[in-house]
DNA sequence: ACTTCATTGTGTTTATTCTACACTATAATA
DNA sequence: TATTATAGTGTAGAATAAACACAATGAAGT
């Protein structure tokens, strides 16, 4: 495991030092999925000043590896560490300035000259498991909350074409990477290892196909138990073979869903 | 086409100029692939002190898309426009500083302060045809060349591991996107198409079943002419029929090669 | 206690796609 | 005109994917 220290500020310290501290004009912005109640959800923070909403994002120290810097990010948010991080697209229209949009509707309170610039951002995404994520708002924001993912409001600058991105990339990545590992709880079921594909994917599947398929990548494990308190037949409960996992990580997934 | 302007300078213009011109600690880099002779080849730069090779790149205007940075870059080397330009990666290694690799076997002439720093770069990559292409060095090269993917010498920084990344992402998008059309003259025969995927993915390809699949995507004009000059059976011409290129390329290939 | 209902668990049949493979035709060369 | 290396073409078998139906179970309602 990466030891990733986190150094996080305040919102004065932070405009006081960022020159000195990140690498100009570039950003990097995280795009966090979780899933819950059937849901696939993005964490999004809301703005102090404007209210409005947008991705996780944050800086590059001048010397971090821009991949640390995704990895702080991603744990100064969500107390994770550990955790897949995929990045998918760097974003760099010249437009992408805090000064040219963000603050267009409520004018600006101090913001630095630093910050007003140009920037360029590069787009990690995430698979975090929903109950174990303690969402933190960072300097600039006074809210940190999961998003339904088809319910997600207008963002500042890009922040939609970036979600939209992140999407496109993480359906590409859905065939190779098994997603459910990250996504769910240790002990979960196959109606809902299906729903979490179907919500990405945005199509449904057939259930029996869908489960031989899911059970001929040979990495799970049913267990004895069957999930309780459900409405109707308990469904078993299925858990990643952690030997079988790796060796399928390592060798490659073809699932071909 | 999109109107992409080059406004290259001369070393010491560059020298100068560089901090008020570009962004700072961020570069772009360009693999440009290309095909001849049965051969996959890629462009690469010469360094004028260090005589070691290099992926052609360059930086970002302050004020510019990053996609037309590469666009210019593309256009300086090679004199080509309205080119397929995929961004690939992002490399963000803070080791990535000309100062502590390049120049450390012949000490650097003077490299400006600006150009010491470390850099995050945007790694680009397109296909372009080969016989168009008028290579051109840059400010810092004194040549400018084609060579053989698979005899690519020890390049600067992690320019292998650029390439290396580059082929990859080639490799999955070769099912996605009719390469030939890039990387072949107007008019070429099956066989030739065929040894180009075959250098691509590296593996060869059964004749017949490759042609069924080729004209499956009903995107190909067989021409009357057939290849003189060879030293065997004459082999049919074919070229992309444009319509059914373009539409093709809207609604999304499936090659399953 | 019995019925109803929504859901889970499982296997087979069919269609589609992929793979392997062999012979004839032709142009250049000797 | 014989030789040779390559081009052109179709089919049968294997593997994979898609479609599909019925029995079992637990909860809730009568």
């Amino acid at each position: 495991m990466k030891k990733v220290q986190s150094r996080s500020l305040t919102e004065k310290e932070f405009l006081d030092k960022a020159p000195e501290l990140y690498l100009p004009q570039l950003s990097i912005d995280c795009v966090i999925f979780g899933f819950h109640d059937d849901q696939l959800k993005v964490l999004l923070l809301q703005w102090k000043d404007s209210n409005r909403w947008c991705l996780p994002g944050g800086f590059i120290f001048k010397d971090e590896h821009i991949q640390d810097s995704a990895e702080r990010i991603l744990k100064d948010r969500t107390g994770l560490g550990d955790i897949y991080l995929k990045q998918f697209y760097a974003f760099g229209d010249p437009n992408r300035a805090l000064g040219k949009h963000a603050f267009k509707a409520t004018p600006a309170t101090k913001i630095s000259d630093w910050l007003m610039k140009r920037f360029v951002t590069i787009g990690y995404w995430s698979l975090v498991e929903f109950s174990k994520v303690v969402p933190v708002p960072d300097e600039f924001s006074k809210e940190c909350s999961w998003c339904d993912i088809d319910k997600v409001p207008s963002l500042i600058l890009d922040h939609n074409q970036i979600l939209e991105k992140a999407l496109q990339s993480l359906r590409l990545d859905v065939n190779d990477y098994p997603v459910g590992k990250d996504l769910l709880p240790e002990k979960f079921t196959m109606p809902e290892l299906q729903r979490l594909y179907e919500t990405i994917l945005g199509k449904t599947l057939d259930r029996r196909n869908f489960q031989k398929k899911v059970l001929a990548l040979d990495i799970l494990e049913r267990l004895k138990e069957r999930k309780q308190g459900g409405a109707h037949k308990a469904p078993f409960l299925y858990r990643f073979d952690p030997k079988k996992y790796k060796k399928a990580l390592k060798e490659g997934l073809k699932f071909g869903i």
